[in-house]
RNA sequence: CGGGGUGUGGCGCAGUUGGUAGCGCGCUACGUUCGGGACGUAGAGGCCGCAAGUUCGAGUCUUGUCACCCCGACCA
């Protein structure tokens, strides 16, 4: 599998799409940059959706609201911030259209322009501490732990679907607290919580890391990530988690009085991960025969298909598959009975194969004469018979094994593409021979990682967490180094 | 914003030196089929992205314009 993707590669982009078409799950709008998530791509999205949600109650947050608009000058109230959106940024400048004096259509009402332009949203950090400010007097009323579901809008350059739109839907969770040691604890935990999420449900593994400086978060003290390696052997962010220090809470002048009545700065933390988790499911599982959905996240874990020639023998199927389907439920499997009698049987076979259902049976005349069903998995495309009456259990053990496998083969997959690196040239020959994560000493200043960039179009991922020290030269520019960081071409 | 490419039935495409549009998939009906995307027969469906121009005549040539895709820059 090591090198499945440098063939494919060649081909990455037309392979990705591919898969999103065929599986049913997105297609470009008519609107610029923006996305249409089909009902098939949504159901993956509310599995992922109601995992996070459950993730974050779990751990004391609750969900909120914020307004999609934001008036330009609290974008502006901290410095940072405004600078890494200003460039993408959509802007409401008027209220009304009006009839066009000139023709049919109508026209922005010049008359109706805004006092105060608004922004759409492209993250809600200064919507959100201007409220926060409202919120917050004493220590009492902290810590205020508020996650939002919403879509977003960044004005992109260029889109691919799932991986980067002009809107997108993801969470934005925002915190608030009395002090640094407990912001910075929040956002530890945070990013353990999509680590976890990322490695048991998406089956991803993932580097758990601190960012450099010079890709940090638009406003943060440090940002946390978690990076993932794609099939192409190209890195993708998977979600961030932010320390933003007192940054926003100056911008905003939230203040409290703590305890020995001094009044002092809330301490701020900010996380977030979108759609674009869609994308690295995709591109972490899926093969040429299409889609391969981890069991945790597949909207239909177990397909049923009857094999007939008549109604009489669909009968004596779908009687089996009733009971077959009501143990399944009663483990808590989700199961789609297809006796649609319009589609084909070997259509079925490669439409679910197709939409990555990781299950499927298959039950017709031969297995009835000898009370068993054919089941085929799709991580390995294995078929095996197994008897039908204890067939909810071996089908439950089999999903969990589905489940690991995907997640080990991943794993295998990705450890055996991080590379070590000792000087430029192997650096660049490694990036472009072999792809994936090469770990090589940096010398630490922004300088030379935006040089690395430029020349070798590879970026910082992260700085890995428990990270070993060692002496090392900086693989541009020889200066001493402390240690490696995890370099890759990255989405 | 640079560099490349494509616009022709719902989708994917062909269309020669200009002569009035075709193929595959899909769709509809009927029949035979049904254990890996079935087959036969008969149908429906297109002012060829848009606008000018050249010409007796433009899908084809010229100019303009719009849209989309890919590769960069930018980014979750």
């Amino acid at each position: 599998m090591a090198k499945d993707f440098t063939t494919r590669a060649e081909n990455y982009s037309q392979w990705y799409n591919d898969i999103v078409k065929k599986a049913d799950l997105a297609e470009n709008s008519a609107v610029r940059g923006c996305m249409v998530i089909k009902p098939y791509g949504y159901a993956i999205w509310e599995k992922m959706h109601d995992a996070l949600d459950k993730m974050f109650k779990e751990t004391g947050h609750t969900n909120a609201y914020f307004p999609l608009f934001i008036p330009k000058s609290f974008l502006s109230r901290e410095a940072e911030h405004v600078e890494g959106f200003a460039k993408e940024c959509a802007v409401i400048t008027h209220y009304r259209l009006k009839n066009d004096p000139n023709g049919g259509g109508v026209v922005v009402d010049p008359e109706a322009k805004l006092e105060e332009e608004l922004i759409v949203r492209p993250t809600s950090e200064t919507i959100i501490w201007s409220t926060y400010k409202n919120w917050i007097q004493s220590y009492r009323d902290l810590p205020v732990l508020c996650n939002q579901w919403a879509n977003v809008v960044r004005w992109e350059m260029r889109t691919r679907l799932f991986l980067r739109t002009a809107e997108f839907l993801w969470q934005e969770g925002h915190t608030a607290h009395a002090t640094e040691q407990e912001a910075r604890e929040e956002t530890a935990k945070m990013l353990g919580v999509y680590a976890d999420f990322a490695e048991k449900y998406m089956a991803m593994p993932v580097v758990r890391g601190v960012k450099s400086p010079n890709e940090r978060f638009a406003g943060a003290i440090d940002t946390y990530c978690i990076e993932a390696l794609m099939q192409d052997g190209k890195a993708l962010q998977a979600g961030t988690s932010h320390f933003l220090g007192q940054n926003f809470a100056k911008a905003f002048d939230v203040q409290f009085l703590n305890k020995e009545n001094k009044l002092e700065y809330v301490w701020a933390t900010s996380w977030g991960v979108s759609t674009r988790l869609i994308g690295a499911l995709i591109m972490t599982h899926s093969d040429d025969n299409g889609l391969v959905l981890p069991p945790k996240l597949a909207p239909i874990q177990v397909v049923i298909i009857p094999i007939y020639k008549n109604e009489e023998q669909l009968k004596q199927i779908s009687e089996k598959v009733e009971v077959l389907t009501k143990k399944l439920q009663a483990r808590g499997i989700s199961v789609k009975y297809d006796d649609d009698d319009s589609q084909r049987s070997g259509w079925k076979f490669n439409e679910y194969e197709v939409k990555g259902v990781p299950v499927r049976v298959a039950i017709g005349p031969r297995d009835l004469e000898n009370n068993q069903a054919e089941v085929a998995r799709r991580d390995t495309l294995e078929k095996a018979s197994y008897a039908l009456d204890t067939l909810d259990e071996t089908i439950e053990k089999l999903l969990v094994e589905i489940q690991a496998n995907l997640y080990n083969r991943s794993l295998q997959f990705r450890d055996a593409n991080i590379r070590k690196a000792d000087t430029w040239d192997e650096f660049v020959s490694l990036l472009d021979n072999e792809a994936g994560f090469v770990y090589a000493h940096w010398d630490g200043t922004t300088e030379t990682e935006e040089k690395i960039k430029e020349l070798a179009k590879a970026t910082i991922r992260c700085i890995p967490f428990d990270n070993p020290l060692e002496d090392g030269k900086c693989i541009l520019t020889g200066k001493p180094s402390k240690q490696r960081v995890l370099f890759a071409r990255a989405y």
